[in-house]
DNA sequence: TATAATATTATGTCTGCGCATAATGGTCTT
DNA sequence: AAGACCATTATGCGCAGACATAATATTATA
C-alpha cells in the first residue's frame, strides 16, 4: 500500500483501530516504521498522527511513542456562533428588543465569577433575541463601563453581543451549560409557564488584564446544542 | 522581531488582531511576507495560521488570502469522557447500579434518530450512576444487540458506557444537549420533585454502516458542562 | 544496592524546496 | 458588453534532512 495523503493516513489508521488490529491502550508502529510502510514522508506520518492525537483518539508522548487511547476522552467541538447568525442559519427572521438597561453594582454571583472585587457599577443589559418573532433567547449581561469609551453604542439598535464581538477582542473566555427552571422574570420574557426547563448558558470573558463581560443567557424550549464527533 | 516558534507566531498575531493592528474583516500580509518579517521559514507561519483558522479566529482561502474572522464562530472543545471516570475527577467514588435490562422493539423516537426502520428487538438498558452514593446521572439506552455477539457482556457489573468504549469502536458520532423537566421516572430515578430543569445528553453511534446505540442522560440538578476558549 | 550520570529513542519542530489547487483579475474573442 | 480563456498568486501539501526535547533504558559510581 502506498499513501502520500494525510488525510488518507489517518483514515487508515482509524480504520486499524476500528477493526481492532491495533487494541485501545496498545502502542502503534513508530512515525518512521509508518512512513516506511506506506511509503511517504514522516512528516506526513506525523500530521496523521498529529491530528487523531489532538481529536483524543491516539495518545502521544516522546520516547514512549503512540498508543491508541484507553479512554477516548473525544474532543467535540462546538461552534459558538452569534445569535443573528445562529438565528439566520436556520432560516429564519432575527430580532431583538432592548428591555432595560442601567448602571448599578455587580451581584455577588457575577462579581466572583469574574474575580471581582465586589461593587464597582457595571452596565446592566436585558435583551431578548426573537426568531420570526418568536421568543428565543433572552440575554442578561454584566458588562464593564470602561471597555466603551468612545462612543458610547446604542444597544437599542444593535445587541451588546454582535457590538462585542466586532470592537472588543478578548484575550480569555469561559463557557459553561446547564439546566434550570424558568423564573418568574424568565418565563415572562420567554412566553413560557413558570418552572419550564430552560438551556442556559453562561459565559464570561476576559481582556488582557480586565473583565470584560459576564452574560447567562436563557434559551426558549426546544433549543438543542448539537456538535458530531 | 524574530520569532521561529510557531506558538509565538500565533501569540503575535492574536496579539495584533487584539490590538486592532489587523481589524475584523481585514485581510492580513501574505505567509512569505510575514516569514520575512519575523525572520522564519514560511511553513512555520503557515503552521500558526492554520492553527487559528481552526480555531475560527482567522479564515484562509486560496489566492484570496487571510482575513480575521468578522464573525468569529469560535470552535470550544468539549471533553466526552467515561462517566466513571468524570466522577472520580471530581474526586469522588464512582457508583453503578442497573435497574433493567430487557429486549424490546426500539421506539420511534429512537428509530428515526439512528435511522432505523421500525421494529426491530434492541437491548434497553436503564442505569443510575452515583456520585459518592447520590444519584448524579440517570442512563437510558438503546443498543444493537449484534455487536454483543460472543461472550454476551454482564451490564450489572460493567456499565454499557465502558464496555462499549472497550469493546467496539466506532466510525461517527453525534451528541445534542438539551434541557428537559423531570418525568415522574426520571424525578424518582435522581430523588428530585417532578418537572426539575435536567440537562440532558443525547448521543448516538454508529458503526462503519449499522447503527451501534443510542442514549439519553439525565444528569441530575447542579450539572454543569464546562469549557474555555 | 541505591543513586547518579549517560546513552538511546520517538516525538516535536524548523528549514528550504517544489508542486498542487483554487480564486482572482485581466485579456482576448465574439 | 458578455463570456471564454489564461496567467498570476496565496494557500495547501509533501519531501528530505536536521536539531531539540522528553522520557526511558543502561551503565557507572558511591
Amino acid at each position: 500500500m502506498t499513501l502520500t495523503n494525510w488525510e488518507d493516513i489517518r483514515a487508515e489508521v482509524q480504520a486499524r483501530i476500528r477493526l481492532r488490529l491495533w487494541a485501545p491502550g496498545s502502542v502503534i508502529p513508530t512515525e518512521e516504521a509508518l512512513a516506511y510502510e506506506f511509503g511517504c514522508a514522516r512528516a506526513t506520518v506525523s500530521r496523521a498522527l498529529r491530528d487523531l492525537a489532538e481529536a483524543g483518539v491516539l495518545e502521544r508522548r516522546r520516547k514512549a511513542g503512540t498508543r491508541v487511547a484507553l479512554h477516548p476522552v473525544r474532543k467535540a467541538t462546538l461552534d459558538i456562533a452569534v445569535t443573528r447568525l445562529e438565528i439566520e442559519a436556520r432560516g429564519q427572521v432575527h430580532g431583538y428588543h432592548l428591555i432595560e438597561t442601567m448602571l448599578a453594582p455587580a451581584p455577588m454571583a457575577v462579581a466572583s465569577r469574574l474575580g471581582l472585587a465586589q461593587g464597582p457599577d457595571w452596565l446592566h443589559l436585558r435583551s431578548l433575541h426573537l426568531a420570526d418573532g418568536v421568543p428565543f433567547l433572552y440575554e442578561d449581561r454584566w458588562l464593564n463601563p470602561s471597555v466603551l469609551l468612545d462612543p458610547v453604542p446604542d444597544f437599542a439598535e444593535l445587541s451588546a453581543n454582535e457590538w462585542l464581538v466586532m470592537h472588543v477582542s478578548y484575550a480569555r473566555g469561559d463557557i459553561a451549560f446547564s439546566a434550570a427552571n424558568a423564573s418568574a422574570d424568565e418565563a415572562g420574557m420567554l412566553g413560557v409557564p413558570l418552572g419550564t426547563a430552560l438551556f442556559i448558558t453562561e459565559r464570561s470573558t476576559w481582556g488582557e488584564a480586565a473583565p470584560i463581560t459576564f452574560v447567562r443567557l436563557a434559551h426558549a424550549p426546544g433549543y438543542r446544542l448539537h456538535t458530531a464527533v
